[in-house]
DNA sequence: TCTTTATGTGACATATGCGACATTTGTGTA
DNA sequence: TACACAAATGTCGCATATGTCACATAAAGA
């Protein structure tokens, strides 16, 4: 079961450590103490009654872990013709996308953006993509991303992405139909598109 | 999560601590209550939201919101011995320091934690410092991070790096006291440091 | 094991909430 | 302009919640 330190809550009331440990003495706030020195933890249910009970903004990031903007998508490639071709087919299929041509620009839109899913190239100069997913399945905020390898590299390779943890891939060439429906089977397709049916 | 007192909203909006509480109470702006005595907190949204409808001007200090962690260091660098040998130097002078060995995890880790300065390699594979710089310096969020270009180019390109926006450059081979020199002319020490002396 | 970071605690400083009352501001009227 | 009146805001004092600091030590990393 997840629990919480006197610092953590602290930091996401806003408020100073001293003051938690206050709240969790006069019983405020629920809480056990560690046998050591007596640190205080308090479970994640103790304090989410808490916060609901004084009308606390409840934290996104504790919310349900790994939020992601559920219909915007990273399109990471450095050849910036098909990069460009893959994003006008996902904006006609209403979802919102960036681009990112190198690995500089896809680690920090990865992490800005937070998007429902990456297009990756597993091929890129200077960024290794095995690499890649593997940083991003085993990042604690960037877990829910969905990873759709699109590569031209032979099967065993695109096995070996999923293997480390590629939601799908997408052997090149590819048709635009083809690039969706594998997009359709990782996320819910943006609301508008659902709305028109 | 960042929140206001009734105080810091007070001498935001030049009005009496009394005045903000009454607000509050009657529900005009938007805030909740620690479970002490009651004592109010406003969440930046809350507070923007209620600038925005009364037409108030926005302080300077809240609409710029490059925020930074002041004493966080990245350095991006792919000869991690180099790397570990700078994380060294900084973290013996107070700094908290995290390493990138390529661009993808720079670009993320430099979305995550905001650092400070962070030091740059001007020459890693895959990865253009330059267009780095440029990125950094122009995107909003970034802008407020310092760059110390680390490289062993030669001075014609240094200079560059500086014309398009990094703050400061260090030449390969260097010692360690020249790069602490560097960075404690571009942001303040931490601290404990300066408690120091 | 060693080092670094986080936590608990007491003593003290500061900020906040609140009641009661004074003052200002806005509005309408003559 | 002058005046009355209501509503909003400011002021003051007190009790107390919250913040700050220094230090010892547990907990976490390496």
């Amino acid at each position: 079961m997840k629990t919480f330190t006197t610092g953590e809550i602290a930091k996401f009331c806003d408020v100073n450590l001293r003051t938690v440990i206050r709240w969790i003495d006069k019983g405020e706030l629920e809480g056990f103490k560690l046998p050591g020195r007596g640190n205080n933890r308090v479970t994640e249910q103790a304090f989410f009654d808490f916060m609901k009970k004084h009308n606390m903004p409840i934290p996104q990031e504790l919310s349900q872990g790994a939020v992601v903007n559920h219909d915007r998508i990273l399109i990471v490639d450095d050849e910036e013709q098909l990069a460009k071709s893959i994003q006008r087919v996902l904006r006609g299929a209403g979802y919102k996308t960036s681009l990112a041509l190198d690995g500089f620009r896809a680690g920090s839109k990865l992490m800005k953006e937070k998007p429902a899913l990456m297009t990756l190239d597993l091929s890129m100069p200077g960024i290794d993509g095995f690499d890649v997913i593997q940083f991003v399945k085993s990042s604690e905020e960037l877990s829910a991303t969905k990873i759709l390898v699109i590569s031209a590299l032979d099967e065993d390779h695109l096995q070996r992405a999923i293997s480390l943890g590629a939601d799908a891939f997408l052997q090149k060439p590819f048709v635009n139909s083809e690039l969706l429906a594998e997009i359709e089977k990782l996320i819910e397709a943006p609301e508008e598109m659902i709305a028109n049916g």
